[in-house]
RNA sequence: GGGCCACUAGCUCAUCAGGUAGAGCAUCUCCCUUUUAAGGAGGUUGUGCUGGGUUCGAGUCCCGGGUGGCCUACCA
């Protein structure tokens, strides 16, 4: 048991020491080969023991850090009997370690450390899983310690995924917008259609909201005069989960004074096409079997020329009785309670989402599915929004800023009549909000995009789980 | 929410007609001074998810419960 192992080891080594001075890690030794081994360097390069081969001896230890694994040569007449049986019979694959030595090649052509002295660093009493198969999804999300030991394809991941947000901040910084933070926990819930998630303020005796999006905030900013504001930060939604949705999720949200949803898509293009040229091949993605280049415009329909095609008439002046009779036509699901819109926004869902595989903005929504939305410059009954798709996904969604208060309380009072009548997605009455708007909003264009979707589909990725560290899972037994 | 499938050693899995369980890795003992899924010899490892039923006998068949996966639906 390594328990009685660990006090025999104790007895010759400091089990948990403080600190490790190291020279190379394993991607610098192999980058500077050459003259590591023509000068005979000695490096000190601490890791992980991921396997032991031994051949009575000698053994062989590869040794794996952050950026892959350098294999160790310990021989008994370097280290003497007493060190060598250290290695030998006392530390086990899971510990981490020191080894001091020169760079060589074996007889195989594997660049290897020949020990000249060691240090221990740490005990692990659970043994690594085996190594031959694939962890099962289950455990790679619930262990993913285990998984990010195991698979340097899933450190890779989400390396790549923290590198991505870095960019977007950058491209943010250079567009000149601001980062800042807003309330996660608020007295009330808005800026999206979602249930939230409750919790209570002891000292105030007050019920609190975790934050369905942040964009009641961020507008406030703009009342306020920060021109370009934007935000990267946790909302939760109450929902179902699956492949593409976690209870937490990454949002980035942006809003830009004097702006309208025409300039939000220039921007959100600029961003996608500088993602895919630093992330994927120059401009082009591959999501599963879909390939997408990002280097040409994007594809920019409007809402109800969409599902005219699809449908094969012009829904624009067609009323709600009509219209469910065409849904039962093409067996869409039509609810009691659906207003015109909702049973456009269904069509949509079913007929034209699925398709919409390559980038395409979707612009020009039906009014009452976006009670934040400005009206339509042009057209009766829409309002200046669009959304971004991307391999059968929303990934993004953007408007013109409904900014004149009296517009914005008439839809929120259609909300709350919506809320009334058991819809419970729909968004409360916030007059905070609203006296806000009351002090005067600029012109401002505003636009959200989902993180975790946008980096499955930069690293190729068809499981929310695979580019979130951690994610929710119901505890065992 | 609906359908399908799975749950057996620490890990990945097997046990094809019901007769009280096995392989590889891990672990333990021994041999081996260039191995790389190292090798060789030997040993240990299990409330077979859970509760009930059928049966002389259940990991195996039946029913309930739990957990997970896939598909589907719902969800700015």
């Amino acid at each position: 048991m390594r328990l009685a192992k660990m006090e025999e080891l104790g007895e010759a080594v400091e089990l948990y020491p403080y600190r490790y001075d190291r020279t190379h890690n394993s991607a610098e030794a192999r980058a500077g080969e050459a003259g590591l081994v023509a000068a005979e360097t000695v490096v000190r390069y601490p890791g992980r023991i991921m396997a032991k081969r031994g051949t009575g001896k000698t053994m062989f230890v590869p040794i794996q850090d952050e950026w892959g694994t350098l294999q160790a040569y310990f021989r008994k007449d370097e280290l003497g009997a007493e060190r060598f049986h250290l290695v030998q019979k006392l530390i086990d694959i899971g510990d981490w370690i020191g080894v001091e030595g020169t760079l060589f090649r074996t007889r195989t052509d594997e660049l290897t450390i020949k020990v000249s002295d060691f240090t221990f660093l740490a005990k692990a009493i659970q043994p690594l899983p085996e190594k031959f198969h694939e962890m099962s999804l289950e455990n790679k999300s619930r262990r993913r310690h285990l998984d990010l030991a195991m698979n340097l394809a899933s450190r890779e991941r989400f390396k790549r995924r923290s590198a991505i947000i870095s960019d977007i901040r950058a491209f943010f910084a250079e567009e000149e917008f601001l980062e800042v933070e807003t309330p996660v926990l608020q007295p009330l819930y808005g800026g999206a259609t979602a249930r939230p998630f409750t919790t209570h303020h002891n000292a105030l005796d007050m019920t609190l909201y975790l934050r369905i999006a942040d964009e009641l905030y961020l507008k406030r900013l703009i009342v306020g005069g920060l021109e370009r504001v934007y935000e990267i930060a946790k909302d939760f939604r109450n929902e179902g989960m699956d492949r593409t949705h976690n209870p937490e999720f990454t949002m980035l949200e942006c809003y830009a004074a004097y702006w309208d949803y025409h300039d939000m898509m220039d921007l959100t293009e600029n961003m996608l096409r500088r993602l895919a040229v630093r992330f994927g091949d120059e401009g082009k993605l591959t999501y599963g079997e879909h390939e997408m280049d990002f280097n040409q415009p994007f594809r920019r329909v409007r809402f109800m020329d969409a599902l005219a095609g699809k449908v094969g008439q012009d829904l624009m002046q067609t009323d709600t009785a009509a219209l469910k009779e065409l849904a039962r036509k093409h067996h869409i699901e039509v609810k009691p309670g659906m207003g015109r819109d909702k049973i456009l926004d269904e069509f949509f869902s079913v007929l034209v989402e699925p398709e919409l595989i390559q980038h395409t903005f979707v612009m020009d929504h039906p009014k009452e599915l976006s009670p934040l939305a400005k009206a339509h410059r042009k057209t009766e009954g829409l309002v200046e929004r669009f959304e971004l798709f991307v391999a059968g996904f929303e990934v993004a969604n953007s408007f013109s800023e409904l900014n004149d208060p009296r517009e914005q309380r008439r839809r929120f009072v259609a909300q709350k009549a919506l809320m009334d009548a058991g819809d419970d997605e729909a968004q409360p009455i916030d007059e905070d909000f609203l006296a806000a708007m009351e002090q005067g909003m600029p012109p401002t264009g505003g636009m959200g995009l989902g993180i975790d979707r946008l980096v499955m589909l930069l690293v190729d990725t068809a499981n929310i789980r695979d580019v979130l560290l951690f994610t929710h899972m119901r505890p065992e037994q």
